[in-house]
DNA sequence: TGTTGGTTCTG
DNA sequence: AGAACCAAC
């Protein structure tokens, strides 16, 4: 039997379903992935997302190849691309994990539809998440809207429990004579600047790196690791290999419950852990149910909201040259590294949100261009959650003072003087006091763009203008 | 997984 | 004076 099976979210061989099912029934199997160029403009990959997608389809050609197998390359239109492979190749049956934003789910749809009125057999299997939006439902049959309750059910569900596998030792044949384009024609590489060139020394894309990341993380990290506790501590540096499905989420589950019980006292850290996987789950709960949360505030009462486009505060925020230390150390981290602490993506998407009133629409945007983890549902959520727009938000009168969070989470100033390299020598308590920072530095760090308390006072004037309660 | 400014308690 | 607690934002 000929079969086709298309790698999207999911560059793995272990634990990968569709693949699984496709190699146990096939006797010739194409493997494709296709970048797809009819992705609206809200879902078209940032450009740190195209650089990990390369690097990561050079280690699944690689991977594939010591197998004996290939793997196809094509842009396009998928829904052409498929067509015509399935006639001129004469294969039967295609497959797929799915995924669930919403230009993917609009479009795997027409595709299935369409390959089924040509009698050709379609697999899709749940491959990128530990349980299906649409499997979790609350008591009366509605998507849930509050994190905690989405929790515990999760906590109870006969799904959370299934075995991830393994893939078989030997693959079905490929189709010699297929074309595929070179990796380099997809143009996924960014033309022109050098911002990329420091993210190898950070990274190493692929399966294989994901299991070298996991190990060490398990081995060495986690046992360091105390949820948002100190900046400078190790964190699990998973999230792109998890946007990817280089590892699957049901597999680093699995690690972790296990190492929970060969260890008890690592078990509460680790639950803390597998809570974080949960809300990504959660986030692609939301998503699914409210597509239009994409682009749209989940509380239309934000619609009213007084955004101020003030376009030189925006691009010092993306610079990290605000003037408040912490909020510059995080833009700058991503910057130079396409990654966040996630305690400092709330602190630096608080102030652009509140100190600055900019819209989260654009934090959001910058986010997903920079980082390597960009995943269009965690992020539209941590956004909206940020700017109080969202389902389980944070309430609009919460306003992080950068100052205190800094002396909270970064009290040896390790964390600020290991991206702003300008303060190193400044004394810590100049720096946590942001006192005449200016001035020790002599005019090369910013003065701060606007003053914490006018801006505090003038987000709380603006929640008000538009009557946001809670 | 917030901050602020007030009151009350404590030494 | 400073911690500890609390309501309001």
């Amino acid at each position: 039997m000929n079969a086709l099976f298309w790698f999207r979210d999911d560059l793995r061989l272990q634990d990968n379903p569709g693949l699984f099912k496709a190699i146990n029934q096939a006797d010739r199997l194409i493997l494709i992935y296709i970048l797809d160029e009819t992705t609206p403009s809200s879902e078209q990959l940032g450009g740190a997302s195209k650089w990990w997608l390369h690097q990561s389809l050079q280690k699944l050609q690689q991977d594939l190849e010591q197998k004996g197998q290939r793997l196809i390359l094509k842009k396009g239109n998928p829904t052409e691309i498929l067509n015509k492979l399935v006639h001129d190749q004469k294969i039967e049956s295609v497959f797929w994990n799915r995924s669930y934003t919403p230009h993917s789910i609009a479009r795997d749809t027409s595709i299935k539809t369409d390959l089924k009125s040509k009698n050709i057999n379609v697999h899709t299997f749940p491959g990128n998440v530990l349980i299906e939006p649409f499997n979790v439902k609350n008591k009366s049959e509605k998507p849930y809207l509050v994190f905690t309750p989405f929790y515990k059910s999760y906590l109870m569900h006969p799904f959370l429990g299934e075995e991830p596998f393994n893939i078989p030792p030997h693959l079905p044949q490929c189709f010699d004579t297929l074309s595929s384009l070179s990796l380099d024609a997809l143009g996924l590489l960014p033309q022109g600047l050098n911002w990329a060139d420091r993210f190898p020394d950070y990274w190493i894309a692929g399966e294989k790196g994901a299991w070298t990341r996991l190990h060490n993380f398990l081995s060495e990290d986690l046992q360091k690791y105390r949820l948002n506790q100190d900046l400078s501590q190790k964190t699990s540096l998973l999230s792109p290999y998890l946007r990817w499905g280089e590892i699957s989420v049901r597999r680093l589950y699995h690690e972790l419950t296990h190492l929970s019980i060969k260890t008890p006292s690592l078990s509460s850290v680790i639950s803390a852990f597998q809570r974080e996987l949960i809300w990504r789950d959660f986030a692609s709960h939301l998503l699914y149910h409210f597509p239009n949360t994409v682009t749209e505030n989940h509380k239309p009462q934000f619609n009213a909201f007084p955004w101020i486009q003030h376009d030189d505060y925006f691009k010092a925020w993306t610079k990290g040259k605000t003037g408040y230390p912490i909020v510059d150390a995080g833009m700058r981290q991503l910057w130079q590294t396409g990654f966040m602490h996630n305690r400092v993506r709330m602190i630096v998407g608080s102030f652009l949100v509140k100190h600055l009133l900019i819209d989260w629409r654009f934090g959001e945007r910058w986010f997903w261009d920079t980082l390597l983890d960009a995943d269009l549902a965690s992020n539209i959520m941590n956004w909206q959650w940020v700017a109080g727009s969202g389902a389980d938000a944070s309430p609009y009168f919460r306003i992080f003072n950068p100052l205190l969070q800094a002396q909270k989470f970064d009290p040896k100033v390790q964390y600020i003087k290991e991206w702003v390299p300008e303060l190193r020598d400044v004394n810590d308590k100049a720096i946590l006091e942001m006192d005449h920072l200016f001035e020790y530095t002599k005019g090369v760090y910013p003065r701060p763009i606007v003053k914490h308390e006018d801006a505090r006072n003038r987000a709380l004037l603006a929640y008000k203008s538009c009557r946001i309660s809670i």
